[in-house]
DNA sequence: CATCCTATCAACACTGTGTCGAGAAGTTCA
DNA sequence: TGAACTTCTCGACACAGTGTTGATAGGATG
C-alpha cells in the first residue's frame, strides 16, 4: 500500500495567486531554466541569463521567483509528482514475480528521471548548498524507503524472502545505491554502469540482497 | 593485487617549491579551513575567512593558494592517501573469511573517512562545482572499483562465488552504494542509516550480492 | 650596499545577488 | 471619462564575494 507523498501543490513556489497575463512569463522562465540546464549547470546558470531567455530584466524575474533556486524547485516539484505515480504502480504489481516485479519498479523511476535528466543532475547539485532542496529530497526518499520497507516485509511474511537486515536498513541502503549509481550514468561520470547495463544490474543486486538464501561460510 | 592510485604527490596543490618560513601560514590556512568546516559547509566560507583566520589578509591568501578549492583539494589529497592505504591491506587479507574480509575492508575506508567527515563531505559538495575535485574523486573510485573487481573475480574463480553480472559493474554498483550510504550517514540525513548499523547492513548487501545464489524463482 | 626573492596588503575591477522606488499599462466601477 | 487600484516592469543602487595589480617591506646573497 504505496504511501502518497505530503503533495506540496498548495503553495506553488512562485508567486502570483491571481491571474494575469505573467503566467506566460512564469513558463517562460521555468522553460529557459530547463533549457539551460541542458548546456550547463547550475552553477553557471545567472539570474540574468534566466531573465534575458525570458524576455525579461532582472529585477522582473525577482516579480515572479523568489530566487534562481526556487525556479529549480518548481521543476523538481513537477517531476517528483509524475515519478512518484508511476513507481507505486508498478510496486504494486509486484506480487507475482519478484524479479519481473522490481525490475518494473526500478525502471519507472529510472525512466521518470532519466527523461528530465537534466532537471535532477541540477536538482543534486543544489540540494549541496539549499536547504529546501535537500528537505524535498528527503521527503521523496523517506516515501520511497516506506514504499520498499512494505514491499519487503511483505516478501518476508509471505515466505519468499528470508529474514534478514530490518527490512527499513536494507531499503535505504538500496535506494541509496539506486540514487548513486542513477546519478553517476546519467552524468556520464568515469566509473559508472553503462545506461543499458544499469538496470540489470542494479536489479540483481536487490533481488540477491532481498531473497538472497544467507552467505555461504 | 591491489593498484595504486595515480599519486599526485609530485605537484603540489600550494605555490612554494622553495623553503621559507611562510610554511607555517599554508598549515595555518589548511587548519583554519579543516577547523571552519566543521562548523559550516564549504559555500559558506569565503576566502577572507580562510585568510583571517589565518592571520594573513585576502590578497596574501592567493599567495599561497590560487583558491579556495584548491586549499579543500589539498586536504583531500592527503587524506585519500591515508585511506587507500588501509583499504588495500584489508582487502588482501580477505582470502580466508569473505564476510570478515569484507567487513574489515568497508570499515577500513569508513574510518579513513569518518575521522576527517567534515572534509569529505566538503569534498562532495565541491565536486559538483569543480571539475578538479571531479578527476579526483574519478581517480580515487577508480582505484577502488579496480581492486574490488579483481578481488570478486578471485573469488569465482576460486569457486566461492557463483557467476553473475560482469565483476566491474556490480563491484561499481556496491561502492556506488557504500559512498552515498556513508555521506548519508556522515552528514545525518533523514533516511539514512544509523551509524553504528551501517557497517551491518553493507557488508550483508555485499556478501549476498558477490556470494548469494541466483535469486529463487 | 646593491640586488634578488619572499612575503604582504591597499586599492581596484569585475561578477553576481537581491532591493527600492518610480513609473507604465491594464482593470474596475462610479 | 477618468479616478483608484492592481499588476507588472526596470533603472539604479547597495552588497558580498572573487581574483588581480602594483607598490613596498624585509631578509638573504653575492
Amino acid at each position: 500500500m504505496p504511501t502518497s507523498l505530503p503533495t506540496s501543490e498548495a503553495a506553488p513556489r512562485g508567486r502570483r495567486g491571481t491571474r494575469a497575463s505573467g503566467d506566460d512569463r512564469e513558463r517562460a522562465i521555468l522553460t529557459t531554466a530547463e533549457r539551460l540546464l541542458e548546456e550547463r549547470p547550475l552553477s553557471e546558470i545567472s539570474v540574468e541569463d534566466l531573465a534575458r531567455g525570458a524576455g525579461i530584466s532582472r529585477p522582473t524575474f525577482y516579480f515572479y521567483f523568489p530566487s534562481k533556486d526556487a525556479v529549480l524547485l518548481t521543476l523538481v516539484d513537477r517531476m517528483v509528482e509524475a515519478g512518484t505515480a508511476s513507481r507505486e504502480e508498478a510496486l504494486a504489481k509486484l506480487a507475482k514475480e519478484p524479479r519481473a516485479g522490481w525490475r518494473m519498479a526500478l525502471q519507472a523511476s529510472f525512466d521518470a528521471f532519466g527523461s528530465r535528466r537534466a532537471v535532477i543532475l541540477a536538482a543534486a547539485e543544489l540540494r549541496t548548498t539549499n536547504a529546501e532542496a535537500r528537505e524535498l529530497w528527503a521527503r521523496v526518499m523517506e516515501g520511497w524507503v516506506t514504499d520498499v520497507t512494505v514491499v519487503i516485509e511483505s516478501e518476508r511474511a509471505r515466505g519468499v524472502a528470508p529474514a534478514g537486515q530490518p527490512a527499513r536498513d536494507l531499503a535505504i541502503a538500496l535506494l541509496q545505491m539506486n540514487e548513486r549509481a542513477q546519478y553517476a550514468t546519467f552524468a556520464a561520470e568515469s566509473p559508472a554502469l553503462a545506461e543499458d547495463r544499469i538496470l540489470d544490474v542494479l536489479v540483481d543486486v536487490w533481488v540477491r540482497a532481498i531473497y538472497g538464501s544467507a552467505p555461504a561460510a
